[in-house]
RNA sequence: GGGCCCGUGGUGUAGCGGCCCAACAUGCCAGCCUGUCACGCUGGAGAUCGCCGGUUCGAAUCCGGUCGGGCCCGCCA
């Protein structure tokens, strides 16, 4: 790393540099001014190298160091020596050493910084953090981070390369898709009166890429969706976008398994990867255990069906729910019998902001008792089959929720995680991947009244699933919610990690009848079949191999790789939760000369009528 | 589109109707200090309590609105 200003960087000097004149170039961390004597540590991203200034040694070096303030960037020069004895830091690695100054320079000044830059666990707010990001980056959380997240990326170029895969780009200025998020949209100003969109991720073009030949591609692409944000999504982000021809699902997941591995143990040698292979189960399975299709199988809490332990208990909301073709899951919170009223209060109201209709606890007294609202329902035996059900013990606590339909068992799952957390359940360090599949083809859209694709429109069908791609009334292009359609599964594939949805991908129909069957079951005519995927639907008449791929949330995976649960922290420069950038003040008005050419005009926010 | 939380010297917090022309820590400025490493010691400056309006004899504190940030639901793969 030696340049002109520099012979080392603020990390490298050791004692086998003793005896070197060098200089150094960086930031001032921290001035320790003893008088006589002044003590600099320098910072750059490689570490942090104390410099001394001895107003004996060099009275000129030392009028400069008076003056010299913290994050000034400052070029030293002079002898690297061994520190006296005692006075070695053993918290830095360059702790053995100093450098003894002749000649100091400052490079540059700075403002006092609007929060500390030298200390890492600062709290500082996120505003302040944003508006300033270039400062919020150069402290050390932030750097570590953006420096796993590059060796990450790295890795997964170096694997995909090694692989035989083709990097290629894609461009941002496309057709808007009609499926899916709202798209982001550009105007054109040598085309008036029509837009291009912005790619949600680069699906049909990859697909093409097959058509083209191309049976590795594989690209780090940027999407951009124009949807509410959260602390797991932004409007721009990347993916790990790959996609391979002539294969089935067991091929793009071989393939993606062993790079995830790979890629893994490369950037984070020392986190334990729980399964090898990963474990799979379907979507079914993960509803009913976990659920949730993307589960975090850490820790256990699973979900048990009491569906036959329940029925006929009297109760009216377990018998009615059963009657009416419902289901009641629950599962066992180990050690969480003694939870005061309140807490279980809490659980109650967790469980309806997930969307159940209510949470029925039953808490185990280690006495053998048992505390539960429905406790006059539970006559010995039907208390004792439930406990037996959801396997728990004495001083556990149960929770049940009762619902028509999957939705009961995803807010129960979303409690199961609630209580994961608060048990400290799952090994922090543990990176458990997952593969869940066989997803349905599609949900039932009951305001467009036609059947939407759960994941992508392009996926396939299951071959033994394939007759299912009908309607009752036999006409695809009038569909209704109980239609055969419903329960055809696809050959769908998401990779979980940690009990996030780190990617997921599908083996696409190439065949042209079959994808049209598919349309039409999704409301999209011949005519707005041509209209809206013409190009690929047309590429698709020439020889299309079979294909599949599959994305990786880039962003989630830096994220979940450096402990963090947002992905602003693994963005260099991201936006607030309402959509914008607090440093570079985007979006923001446009010269209406502009405007103007594009012939657009921007109407401003709706005010309320004055 | 909706719910909840936060906004007080540069920063992070305390104060939550009068004890407050606002406290603590850190940072900043000045002086002293030759082995510090979150250096130490002494002194100092720095806040119309996000903004607007209201309630009140009195508002950082209560109410309404607004702006900004965060978390969540809807939305989103």
């Amino acid at each position: 790393m030696e340049t002109a200003y520099r012979d080392l960087t603020c990390g490298d000097a050791r004692l086998s540099h003793v005896g070197r004149e060098v200089a150094l170039a960086g930031w001032v961390h921290r001035r320790r001014d003893l008088g006589q004597l002044i003590f600099l540590d320098l910072r750059d991203r490689y570490g942090i190298t104390q410099v001394v200034i001895d107003r004996h040694d060099a009275p000129e070096a030392h009028t400069v160091g008076a003056d010299v303030r913290t994050e000034f960037v400052v070029r030293a020069r002079g002898v690297l020596a061994k520190r006296l004895a005692g006075t070695e830091n053993a918290k830095l690695a360059t702790g053995d050493v100093e450098l003894r100054v002749q000649d100091l320079r400052v490079l540059s000044t700075a403002k006092t910084p609007p929060f500390p830059i030298n200390e890492p666990d600062a709290e500082v707010d996120d505003a302040l953090r944003l508006k300033y990001r270039y400062l919020d980056l150069r402290r050390e959380p932030m750097q570590k981070r953006l420096l796993l997240r590059s060796r990450l990326v790295h890795a997964i170029r170096e694997v995909h390369h090694a692989a035989g895969f083709v990097e290629i780009e894609t461009p941002l200025l496309i057709k808007a898709t009609p499926e899916g998020a709202r798209d982001f949209i550009v105007p054109s100003r040598l085309q008036p009166g029509s837009a291009y969109a912005l790619p949600q991720s680069p699906q049909q073009l990859k697909q093409l890429l097959m058509v083209s030949g191309f049976d590795r591609y594989f690209q780090i692409a940027r999407c951009l969706r124009d949807e509410d944000l959260r602390g797991d999504r932004q409007p721009e982000f990347t993916q790990l976008d790959l996609e391979m021809s002539f294969v089935t699902e067991a091929d793009v997941m071989a393939f993606v398994e062993r790079m995830v591995i790979e890629v893994s143990r490369s950037v984070t040698p020392e986190r334990p990867i729980a399964n090898d292979p990963f474990p799979r189960m379907t979507y079914r399975e993960a509803i009913d255990r976990y659920g949730s299709d993307k589960p975090d199988i850490r820790y256990g809490l699973e979900l048990h069906s009491l569906a036959d332990v329940a029925a006929g208990s009297g109760f009216r909301v377990f018998d009615e729910t059963l009657d009416g073709g419902g289901v009641v899951y629950g599962f066992a919170a180990p050690g969480m019998a003694g939870a005061p009223r309140s807490r279980l209060d809490e659980l109650t109201e967790d469980a309806k902001r997930h969307g159940a209709r209510g949470l029925i606890w039953m808490a185990l007294e280690e006495g053998g008792t048992i505390r539960s609202p429905i406790a006059k329902f539970l006559v010995e035996g039907r208390a004792a089959a439930i406990v037996a059900a959801v396997g728990a013990k004495p001083g556990d606590l149960v929770l049940i929720v009762a619902g028509d339909d999957i939705h009961a068992q995803e807010a129960l799952g979303r409690l199961r995680v609630d209580c994961a957390a608060r048990l400290g359940l799952g090994d922090p360090d543990v990176l458990s991947y997952l593969w869940v599949n066989r997803f349905p083809m599609y949900q039932w859209d009951a305001d467009g009244h036609r059947w939407d694709a759960t994941h992508n429109p392009f996926s396939g069908v299951l071959p033994e699933d394939e007759e299912l791609l009908a309607t009752s009334s036999g006409d695809p292009s009038d569909p209704s919610p109980g239609d055969p359609a419903g329960r055809a599964r696809a050959l769908q594939y998401d990779i979980v990690l940690n009990g996030w949805e780190l990617g997921g991908g599908s083996i696409r129909i190439h065949r042209r009848e079959l994808l049209e069957r598919s349309f039409l079951l999704m409301g999209h005519s011949e005519k707005a079949q041509r209209e809206k995927f013409g190009g690929i639907l047309e590429a698709f008449e020439y020889g299309p191999p079979p294909h599949g791929g599959i994305a990786l949330g880039i962003d989630r995976w830096a994220a979940l790789l450096t402990y963090q649960t947002n992905i602003r922290e693994v963005m260099a420069f991201p936006k607030t939760q309402s959509g914008t950038d607090l440093m570079l003040e985007a979006p923001s008005p446009v010269d209406p000369a502009l405007l103007d050419e594009l012939g657009l005009a921007l109407k401003p926010r709706k005010k309320p009528d004055a």
